[in-house]
RNA sequence: GGGGAAGUGGCGGAACGGUCUACGCGACCGCCUCAAAAGCGGUUGAGCUACAGCUCUUGUGGGUUCAAAUCCCACCUUCCCCA
């Protein structure tokens, strides 16, 4: 290709050298010691997928560009990356093709620090770490034991998915739509003995350090804080006639109770076996009814079946009316959340209304609707708040004063009381899985369950386990199974679960900061000083899970005083866009993907950045075209041939101050130079990161530096030469190789990376002429020529002497004049 | 069903109260060449028209303002997240 193209920039030569070179030389290495201000910038932590495609390179290429501008502004730039290594994808392979994950992972982790090299990104390397290293995970292990010391790490029972074809629970986000990822099978539910993290003993400081979020975006901010889910509301209970037992329920309208016609329960909930005894009557057809829901997922029962139940004979009475309701087992109550017991209100919910419809149950209307007539039958649930009909005492009163007014009554009597309910529930951290964090606790036969100890850390993962998509494979792994009681030293099994991977993610961004630790996960006095992140960049579908977990881990280090400084984790959060290839989302199945490697070997890496970043700002979706790429290696041959002949006197030509001007186009010249620089600078220093329009800026340089090039030939003159020094500077964060390869070749030892962005000068961006617009009643009637600092007397003389714009003013009065400096003038007439 | 973001030339996008479409892609014309490629120069929102000029144009319809792509209201469409 290059033979198609002489006497132009040869990227292949170029940029393969320069990235070896820079590694040698080490010019990315961050030092706890550089006295100058600390900048950290983060991508999130890559899983070594396959091969990279330039959906992945726009991210990285945002980030490097963003991390390298940064540096050259002064600061000491902390710029990391890793792998998070463990999880599915490496079993799966071990099931389909019989891989050892071990040996899997590390070629692909391989690869993955291969391409991204390839990218020109300035990793600090010598941080590296992969999450599915021992010396890892022991500190996964580490933290694990600590929390379980503090009571955050616990075991209980609880309903997990269950995919009945593959044998296994799978995680929340490997169920889609009720099936199972792999095999498409519906999961179901079984209780299964789990760890969990108490990431609810943090819920309400979680919730309120969102609103101290100022630098992450309002979305994410939003999605957190309908995560957590947080509500107001009253527990109350209902008496059941012939039985002891009361019915708890939950509420957030609790002036909806006189509303009330039936009691719903789930299959699962602890009375139903109570009420069945009692009322033997309906039992084959609630049990029969409970065997058919009782397995089904949650996604299903909440969204997919139809809504379904079962009287069961027995009655409750409102607490407040006295009212006899009947009760019902259904399919869309769950055990799960809240008291597994809903009170039925179908005139004002929705689905307690989708549900009375199909059963045949009253519906009782005890909220006036602004303009409807309580006479007339429902057609629709009405969910607004208004004043209260048929409510006993209540009646008259507002949602609101009725809310309260209910709350204390119920309270009065012992009945119920208000209570905050959450959406969110513990963290569910254990994996019936192999390729993950083993779970550092054992059972003993006497002691029960006991952490192992620290020194005994790690745990290591056995090799050789048996994985075959069935069942815990280290359960079948005797050698790592039998093992002493750290406690009494008699027999005892080990824990066979390991960790979520989002464990992993939860805090690996620290111990970058102090890799190497082999006595702690990290020591607080080398890592605070660069905590915490300053600048966050990924995707926004972990905006929820890993966020989430990884402010509570923040959080809860902070509490054991092993983290100071500001409250949260990543101080501003960027999410970035994807790159679509056809209208579609690159992926192997559509075989629409565009390689790294081969779009390095073809257009170079400069060429691909530079198109990443010029397509679209970076929070917009882009679409990849060869067209153009094609066009970024235009540019960088434009860039080389305007250069090249007078790189060796540009270096004569100061930088620190603007060289003498002798024309209109030099000055643009110089102008086009810093209006490139500030471009860079301030999407910078807004995190606004549109350097799309600074390269925009960077084109018309180069525009028109060629065309002055050739009109000047070989007698350039100083700003000309001003240019080509400056150029490789501007050029440095967004196209590193070609920047550097210039740089060089003017003589220059060290690296362009570790020079300073030049200050754009107020002095080089001034223009000597502006041009004022001209309006009439609204409408754009001229132009004039001015001096930037016109006044308006003198626009109001110039606009006048044009006769177009005094032709339009003839006979007219004038009875308003606006101007605006520098921009317009304008005139109402009549 | 709820929440969020966005609709600008043939396309990606600039501009985000100051009179549109920076920059790039594509297309067309010219120069160079035996010819092509590459390169260089020019043209490129729509309509009317005498190459002078006029009118219209930022999804649709209203509003605020001397001035609206930009602010406000309603609607339509698309995408994303949660359910």
């Amino acid at each position: 290709m290059s033979e198609d193209r002489p006497n132009v920039y040869d990227f292949r030569s170029v940029e393969r050298a320069w990235q070896e070179r820079w590694e040698r030389d080490g010019i990315y290495r961050a030092n706890d010691d550089d006295p100058r201000e600390k900048f950290y910038v983060l991508e999130m932590l890559p899983y070594p997928s396959g091969d990279l495609h330039v959906g992945h390179a726009k991210n990285y290429t945002l980030g490097d560009a963003y991390a390298r501008l940064m540096r050259m502004q002064g600061y000491n730039v902390m710029h990391p990356m890793g792998f998070d290594s463990f999880g599915l994808p490496a079993e799966n392979a071990a099931i389909q093709r019989g891989a050892d994950p071990a040996v899997w992972t590390r070629q692909n982790v391989d690869n993955m620090r291969r391409q991204l090299r390839l990218m020109g990104t300035g990793y600090d390397w010598s941080r590296e770490f992969s999450t599915c290293e021992p010396s890892y995970y022991r500190w996964n292990q580490w933290l694990f034991l600590r929390l379980y010391a503090d009571g955050l790490a616990y075991k209980r029972e609880a309903p997990v998915n269950w995919c009945p074809h593959d044998q296994t629970v799978l995680a929340n986000e490997q169920v889609e739509d009720g099936r199972c990822w792999r095999c498409g099978h519906l999961v179901e539910r079984r209780n299964l003995s789990q760890w969990f993290l108490k990431i609810t003993a943090y819920i309400d400081r979680l919730l309120a350090a969102i609103d101290g979020l100022d630098g992450w975006p309002d979305k994410i901010r939003t999605m957190q804080r309908n995560w957590i889910g947080r509500s107001e509301g009253v527990t109350f209970s209902f008496e059941v006639e012939h039985i002891p037992d009361r019915v708890a329920v939950y509420t957030t309208r609790i002036d909806t109770l006189y509303g009330v016609t039936y009691l719903a329960l789930a299959p699962e909930h602890p009375i139903v076996a109570t009420i069945l005894e009692r009322f033997p009557k309906g039992c084959n057809a609630v049990e029969t009814f409970a065997a058919s829901v009782r397995n089904k997922s949650e996604l299903e029962r909440t969204s997919l079946m139809e809504k379904a139940g079962v009287p069961t004979g027995a009655y409750a009475r409102n607490p407040l009316s006295n009212e006899r309701i009947p009760i019902w087992v259904t399919n869309y109550v769950l055990a799960e959340y809240g008291t597994g017991a809903v009170m039925g209100v179908p005139a004002h919910d929705e689905r307690d209304f989708e549900f009375a419809r199909k059963a045949g149950l009253p519906v009782a209307r005890v909220i006036e609707e602004h303009g409807v007539s309580s006479e007339l039958p429902m057609q629709a649930a009405y969910l607004g708040e208004g004043r209260l009909i048929a409510s006993g005492d209540f009646s008259g009163m507002n949602s609101a004063r009725a809310r309260e007014a209910m709350a204390d009554r119920l309270g009065a009597l012992a009945l119920g009381e208000r209570t905050v309910n959450y959406r969110i529930r513990d963290w569910l951290v254990s994996r019936q899985r192999y390729w993950g964090t083993p779970i550092p606790i054992v059972y003993c036969e006497r002691d029960g369950e006991v952490p192992v100890a620290d020194s005994d850390l790690p745990v290591l993962l056995p090799p050789n386990a048996p994985i075959t998509g069935e069942g815990s494979p280290l359960a079948r792994v005797e050698s790592f199974l039998n093992v002493a009681c750290p406690r009494c030293g008699g027999p005892a099994r080990r824990e066979t679960d390991t960790m979520d991977t989002f464990f992993d993610s939860s805090w690996y961004y620290i111990r970058y900061l102090d890799p190497h630790n082999d006595r702690a996960p990290f020591d607080p006095a080398r890592v605070n000083p660069w905590l915490n992140v300053d600048q966050y960049i990924g995707g926004a579908e972990h905006a929820v899970l890993h966020l989430l977990y990884a402010r509570f881990f923040y959080m809860y280090l902070h509490d054991k005083g092993w983290v100071s400084g500001p409250d949260a984790p990543f101080q501003r959060l960027f999410n970035h866009g994807n790159v679509m290839r056809g209208g579609e989302k690159m992926s192997k199945s559509k075989g629409n993907v565009v390689g790294i490697d081969e779009t390095v070997e073809t257009y170079g890496v400069d060429a691909m950045r530079l198109f990443l970043l010029k397509a679209t700002p970076p929070e917009d979706t882009m679409e990849w075209t060869d067209e153009g790429i094609g066009g970024r290696i235009r540019f960088l041959d434009r860039v080389w041939r305007a250069c090249e002949p007078l790189l060796v006197r540009a270096r004569d030509v100061a930088l620190d101050e603007l060289p003498p001007i002798g024309s209109d186009a030099q000055r643009e010249l110089v102008r086009s130079v810093h209006a490139a620089l500030k471009s860079g600078a301030e999407e910078t220093s807004t995190r606004r990161f549109h350097y799309n329009t600074t390269l925009a800026r960077l084109d018309e340089l180069v525009n028109t530096l060629t065309k002055l090039v050739q009109s000047a030939g070989a007698n350039a003159d100083p700003a000309v030469l001003y240019a080509v020094h400056s150029l490789p500077i501007v050029l440095a964060p967004f196209a590193p190789h070609i920047a550097e390869e210039l740089w060089h070749r003017m003589g220059y030892e060290s690296s362009v990376h570790l020079e300073r962005w030049i200050e754009p000068d107020p002095q080089a961006l001034a223009v000597s002429e502006i041009e004022l617009v001209v309006q009439i009643n609204g409408k754009l009637r001229g132009r004039i020529v001015a001096a930037p600092g016109v006044s308006e007397d003198d626009a109001v003389a110039l606009a006048l002497a044009d006769p177009k714009i005094a032709a339009h003013l003839e006979g007219k009065t004038i009875r308003k004049r606006i101007f605006v400096t520098g921009k317009l003038l304008s005139f109402v007439v009549a």
